[in-house]
DNA sequence: TCCATTGTTGACAAACACGATCGACAAACC
DNA sequence: GGTTTGTCGATCGTGTTTGTCAACAATGGA
């Protein structure tokens, strides 16, 4: 039940990305923060061109960018860019539905699909805004043990 | 996010095996009821075997069997045994952990883990035994486009 | 103008996992 | 003994994943 480390660059790169703002992110500062072989990361960058999650600029100066608000961005179409489908069998995808003889068998066909169903509705409520705030949380308070006391900061959902 | 067809396989068969309870169910027979090649079911049975989730007995009237009741095989840890670890990236996986440049993002890395405690919750829940009875379940009602009372019948979509 | 920087493209290749097959063998039953 | 059935080990083609490379194009600055 595993991603492609693709779909992993993938997010990071959108992180980073997201991180710099209106600036353009150049791929190697990608590479130095992340540690993801150079010359992969750039087919993976092309992907997320294509894709229309970032914008490119050449030249000196150049970097990428992203091409929409980081809380436009789902992280369940990221994914899904890079991966393919997020359900754990085709047969059980919505989006990229194919048969298999799981099918012969409603009761695991059904279990499937509620696997299915509980990944998507993590990844599709979940934004690249999501990620970028829990990462500045995270810098705010060096990692503890306990997780934060308090009155919850309100779940951002889109 | 794809499970392997060795998985998929590998459950169904288990299925087979316990509908012909403490008879011996013999390779043939699942293999003329889901349409799975042979050979390659061969090799799942052997790790299904080896896992002691079956017991087999050779000769005319071998066949398999579970090797304790229904109710006491977890899906989570039949997958487990099929395809490696449930998590969707080993730097989340609890029972095969590996680490990777995820970890370097601590809201990616929640993410992911929330995505795996998703996952394995579905499926540590359920044993053969629920995908038994589901079947029988199936099996009295004829398969009708409506669910059960309710109102309308959510058009179903794959 | 020319150069350094950076993204773009397409092709390529090594490594690995997946799905599957085969042949020889071993037990159980008739 | 012969038939049925499972056991084992090896192998293998294919596709995907992961990763590389070289040539090219645009941008900004000297």
């Amino acid at each position: 039940m595993r991603t492609t480390a693709a779909s992993e660059y993938g997010c990071l790169a959108l992180l980073a990305i997201g991180e710099r703002g209106e600036g353009w992110c150049k791929r190697q500062e990608i590479i130095d923060r992340f540690a993801v072989p150079g010359a992969f990361l750039e087919q993976i960058l092309r992907k997320l061109t294509a894709a229309g999650f970032v914008v490119s600029r050449r030249g000196a100066e150049g970097g990428f960018r992203l091409a929409r608000p980081a809380a436009e961005i789902v992280i369940a179409d990221v994914m899904r860019a890079m991966d393919g489908p997020l359900a754990p069998s085709r047969s059980v995808s919505e989006n990229f539905y194919q048969p298999s003889p799981l099918e012969a068998s409603p009761a695991y066909h059904q279990l499937f699909r509620k696997v299915r169903d509980a990944i998507a509705a993590i990844l599709e409520q979940t934004t690249l805004e999501d990620i970028l705030d829990a990462e500045r949380d995270h810098h705010r308070k060096p990692p503890r043990a306990g997780r934060r006391a308090g009155p919850r900061p309100a779940p951002r959902r889109r």
